[in-house]
DNA sequence: GATGACGCAGACCGATCGGTCCACAGCCCG
DNA sequence: CGGGCTGTGGACCGATCGGTCTGCGTCATC
């Protein structure tokens, strides 16, 4: 062994952590376990990462990217159609609830794993969260929305219900309303919509 | 000591759980902190509940029996206009979002916690949510909805993502656009809320 | 007051937690 | 070909996990 370092360490590590941690959530997943499944040893996992929470940071923050290029991915096609890129942002989070991979959203599990304020996992799990307001926001002023903070609020008003409903009944139920219940609201929103394609 | 048994003995283990738990989170709060904040000493904690799970599933029993009477106290003034009561529902949901001891909603919090779904814990929570829909669907089907599964769903989907944006944001953001938006769905829902005062 | 039974606080259990460290295997250079 | 150096797997650490069990203190009874 010790071929002189793999250079992909580091990503061999973060796609353990994120099939176990989103699988099965952070607490119930020990180090040892995911150690043992790297194959790779203790020593090395902590050196390319200083503690459990920082790990976790890195993991949220690399699904934060991966998650961006998804985002720009579903929202490409509506280019130069803003209300419509909305949409297809709900309609890009509700196929990721029906994929049956699917074990809940590791933003808000995080969160509600890790109360402290200050753990890293939670602060990046946060900032993903305002990021993705943002982002709402920017479309909805693009959209020419009168209140495009207010109509990214309710947005994600309805993405948090359909993620973590999405969990507890299985993608039945209420995730099943959250794309025409977020279509009304951004016709309603953005007075000139009639050019859109919002189904 | 050994006063012969106290009778509140169960209500008192469950004060301190709820406090912990719905501060902390489950996983985080060990036996032995528990007992030791309830004064009591471990074995009792044992023979009133079998097993840290099953403590954890009664303390989410009792808490959705206070939520239902929380929630009848909320609905008793608005009796006889449904599409009311189940505003006030939300209403009554956004009120504990902003009050100060609230760390999220213990229900979400357990299933993002708890990820097996034979957890005695989860269960509870899953049955806390479907007796919440079951509650909204009711009043639903009494303010004349053409769909009452589906707004009760709908309103699911507003309310899940009132308690969880709620603790992301500290009660900024999201949760200030429940309440109107859950309010336009009902009235868009149920044709006859003429006479309800929906604001 | 002595005695038996009961109820309970906390010592204790093996397992596992997150994290450190050591001993060895393979490489590079002399 | 030998000696050092580096990178590494896994043994090991104290603390804490959920859960068991025992020894003591306090009653009711005689």
């Amino acid at each position: 062994m010790a071929r002189r370092q793999a250079p992909d360490t580091k990503q061999r590590i973060l796609a353990v952590a994120a099939r176990l941690f989103g699988r099965h959530g952070v607490r119930s997943v020990g180090m040892q376990r995911l150690v043992d499944e790297t194959g790779l040893g203790k020593s090395l996992v902590y050196r390319e990462f200083s503690s459990k929470d920082y790990l976790v940071a890195e993991w949220l923050k690399e699904t934060d990217a991966a998650w961006g290029e998804y985002a720009d991915a579903a929202t490409r096609p509506h280019e130069g159609d803003p209300a419509r890129q909305m949409l297809a942002l709900v309609e890009f989070i509700h196929d990721s609830v029906l994929a049956d991979d699917f074990y809940g959203c590791v933003f808000y599990n995080t969160i509600a794993e890790f109360r402290d304020e200050d753990h890293p996992g939670r602060r990046a799990a946060v900032a993903h969260l305002e990021r993705v307001r943002a982002l709402l926001a920017h479309y909805g002023r693009d959209a020419g929305a009168e209140d495009p903070e207010g109509l990214a609020d309710t947005l994600l008003l309805i993405i948090g219900g359909l993620l973590v409903n999405g969990t507890a009944f299985a993608g039945k139920g209420p995730a099943e309303h959250a794309v025409p219940t977020a279509a009304a609201i951004i016709r309603q929103a953005c007075p000139a919509t009639a050019g859109s394609a919002l189904g």
